[in-house]
DNA sequence: ATATAAATTTAGATTTGTCTAAAAATTATA
DNA sequence: TATAATTTTTAGACAAATCTAAATTTATAT
């Protein structure tokens, strides 16, 4: 139906028309794609043409419907893919980005759907984020970020702001993964760092700039 | 490394040198590829610059061993694909291709190695095609075609000879499954049809066209 | 308000894989 | 063996996605 380029531009001008607001510009495409602003605009022009997105010159994009759909069909089998990778081949969670990129095109509604139910429907992915359904529907997830949590309230390790495999190495590291139940021992008015008690037995610190890019519920 | 549409060339390739034997021509692959005779001669220059073929104008390719080797790595993904499919997500073994097609291409060791793990190292597609291993050595089953047993010998169903979808549709219609226990009960002089013994009990009537690609052991 | 900087688009070229039509080589046939 | 038929290759073109360099538009700063 769409090429794999078609798909991952749609995906990332979804991406960003969260975090840019209406009217995602060439530049911020080009640079999230990693690739050139003159490519970009080629790629406008097609994508419009298709009734993809809406686009005036020298003023940005905004998705279509019909262009939401497939970015969001595309991101749901891009999750459910890294689902499948973590739970059932142990792929640690800083791994399972790079290969379901390029599961997310695989062309088949009864594959994506299948899988779907042999993972036993799943919500999240194994960053936390949340999985949209066959219609797009979306759970969002009201998570709060870890350096916002009060001490000696008991929270769940839900998910993560910062996607980086460093960072996701980093978690591994020191024994944090989704799902872990944790509690904010003491807070360092200083540097704002804290120390955290998990599953009520060890304890660790982390600096502020880690709680921020932790998500809790 | 190679490009989806290099695999897919050395995999016909492969397969065709079994068939037609050594220097396999440009028509035979245009048509296996169900593309024209010019694109080919085109592609063969290139993976001979690779040094995946060994090409002489108007006389045919052949594989050199590199190009046997990314052919046979193809041929265990999409085999590897369709163990999953069939085995996990319940796809009927006339579903299986089509999505391993595409399957196959996914660029990562890792993800294959994990999967064949997951899936306990099979030996065996869902049509009795040998999975070859990851340096390529191939468990060749002597497998024999239905039409050849003698009546009142006991076989277990190994493998299809034709891989089309009516025909895959027709033996799951009849209850005919890879690893059914069967007996031929009489073999009628005549066309050559057969009756069998099903588990030992239901019987049924086929065909020698179906007894013919049929593989059991 | 005008000059300068930054962002965006256009023009023209490149790569990959494909095609059609024509030419050349090979094989089959009379 | 000469001619016909078939196969294969070449030449030239096209679509998709990309690029560089130049031109144009918009934003910013004095």
């Amino acid at each position: 139906m769409y090429s794999f380029t078609e798909e991952n531009y749609l995906k990332t001008i979804y991406k960003l028309s969260f975090k840019d607001g209406s009217g995602v510009s060439t530049n911020s495409i080009a640079e999230n794609m990693e690739t050139k602003a003159a490519s970009v605009t080629d790629m406008i022009k097609k994508l419009s043409d298709k009734k993809l997105l809406k686009y005036q010159k020298y003023k940005g994009v905004n998705l279509t419907q019909k262009g939401k759909d497939v970015a969001l069909q595309t991101i749901r089998k891009h999750r459910i893919w890294e689902v499948f990778l973590h739970e059932k081949l142990k792929f640690g969670w800083e791994e399972v980005h790079e290969v379901a990129e390029q599961l997310e095109h695989i062309q088949s509604e009864l594959l994506i759907n299948k899988l779907d139910e042999f993972l036993g429907y799943p919500t999240h992915d194994p960053h936390g984020d949340p999985i949209p359904g066959e219609n797009g529907e979306f759970h969002s997830n009201a998570f709060v970020s870890l350096d916002t949590v009060e001490a000696n309230k008991k929270v769940i390790l839900s998910g993560v702001i910062n996607h980086s495999v460093p960072f996701l190495q980093h978690l591994k590291k020191i024994d944090l993964t989704l799902g872990q139940k944790l509690m904010v021992l003491e807070i360092n008015e200083y540097d704002r760092s804290l120390k955290l008690v998990l599953n009520g037995k060890i304890e660790i610190f982390i600096s502020n700039e880690v709680a921020k890019n932790i998500l809790v519920k």
